[in-house]
DNA sequence: TGTACATCAGTGAACGCGCGTTCACTGATGTAC
DNA sequence: TGTACATCAGTGAACGCGCGTTCACTGATGTAC
């Protein structure tokens, strides 16, 4: 009970402060060259160079560039995840169109606004490289924010559940699925979940990558409508006064 | 009018098979890389040195490295493209859900068949290398093939046009489009179908890029449910006896 | 048909570059008594 | 509080590697007369 904390803790937190923010430095240098050379041209020296530091020092805070690489990945997944949760939540709780546009917005923004970032964790694989375990956690967060509304919109009624019956497979696929992520939830909803996931994350890298190539471009007007569209499929009811339709 | 070809002909496509046969298997080989390494691990000196060839005699074939990444790049797309043509050509010119089907499959198995090259075409860009114009009608074929089978089903009176207006903007934007590629065509059914599109791409990344990690795998089944869904999605009604439902 | 010349494919050496990773080291920071 | 030791961050040199591209060259293939 002293009034400062015992000298010991602070001076180690002094040295552990440092190394904390040298490996945020590092992981700041490595995304900002990410920007430039892609993936596969991220480069240890470079980012030591940038640092003003010695290659080898780096290997004090990353045994090898892969954990490097997987450092960046998982942070990426955390940033779009962070986004997505922070959109989704501002938006009134029963207003569930609202909370399901708004992360679909949030992702497509961050993805703007961070594209190698974006093209780092959603793009081709890097060649040679395992992405380990830690990042599947990350990875589920949009997702499962968008999971989240669909629960709360399913106990309040603001779903609505039609469409043809599943196949055999892909109900047991979808029941397991619902048993381990939203216990209660009509598999064949999370299977027109599942279809909105895909085509938003297949819009956003369309958009990304160059393949509209003009035609719908710029894609903001064509985001919004599909993203629409996809509420009403997947069976989300507007609420009165709470709609979320825009331009 | 001589009954053998003029040796003077004959002789110079002698040279220009040899040549014709080398660009091929230079391909062929830099194809067998792409698989392990990714576009950006292509060597041309690893490709060299596996044809039994010294790395400068490739500047023959091919100016640059860059070259030979961009005939890889329309390459597939022809593939890709040939191989959507050829399954939608072969269902009945009547049954249009059948052909979108059957165009959908095809890119599906062809993904499958050839992920690598896939990554190439839809995965992330690879840093530092622009696309040239050439590429640009190649990487069409996909969705013309789409566009196709819905101008002969509107034609034909079995693709319903409903659903939301679209806002000015996109509209616009659609209408251009439709000037473009499918004259006649209402505007929000090309936007329809570019949700489709999209969805279409969207899903067989996730699959092929391991963003499904073991939930709705293997992905046929949903493959199946989703396409189906999307083509009624786009307006395309089914036709009597020619249902392509499957499993 | 035969000869003289032009075109082209492929060679081998070289240039200049950057990379990831290891290792023995110096000197600063933190710890135990 | 002061000293002796342990831990850790960062250095600088080195290893071994592969890359794209250029260039002067040899020898084969194609062309014109």
């Amino acid at each position: 009970m002293s009034e400062t904390p015992p000298p010991v803790k602070a001076s180690r937190t002094a040295r552990e402060r440092a190394r904390a923010e040298l490996t945020r430095e590092i992981k700041e240098e490595a995304r900002r060259q990410l920007a430039v050379t892609g993936a596969d041209g991220l480069s240890l020296r470079a980012v030591a160079r940038q640092l003003g530091m010695v290659s080898s020092a780096l290997y004090r805070y990353f045994p090898s560039r892969d954990d490097l690489l997987t450092a960046l990945i998982i942070d990426a997944y955390d940033a779009v995840g962070a986004a997505a949760e922070a959109a989704s939540d501002a938006a009134p709780g029963s207003d569930f169109r609202g909370r399901w546009a708004a992360a679909c917005r949030a992702v497509h923004a961050w993805a703007l606004a961070h594209p190698h970032e974006y093209a780092l964790i959603y793009g081709s694989p890097v060649p040679g490289y395992k992405a380990p375990e830690a990042t599947v956690g990350p990875a589920s967060r949009v997702p499962l924010v968008l999971i989240r509304v669909l629960r709360d919109g399913w106990a309040a009624g603001a779903v609505a559940d039609d469409g043809p019956a599943l196949g055999d497979v892909l109900a047991g696929q979808a029941e397991r699925l619902a048993a381990d992520t939203a216990p209660g939830l009509p598999a064949a909803l999370l299977v027109r979940a599942a279809v909105a996931w895909t085509q938003l994350f297949g819009m956003i890298s369309f958009e990304l990558f160059g393949q509209f190539a003009r035609t719908l471009e710029p894609a903001g007007a064509f985001f919004e409508y599909a993203t629409e569209r996809l509420m009403s499929f997947v069976g989300l009811r507007g609420v009165l006064g709470g709609s979320s339709l825009r331009g």
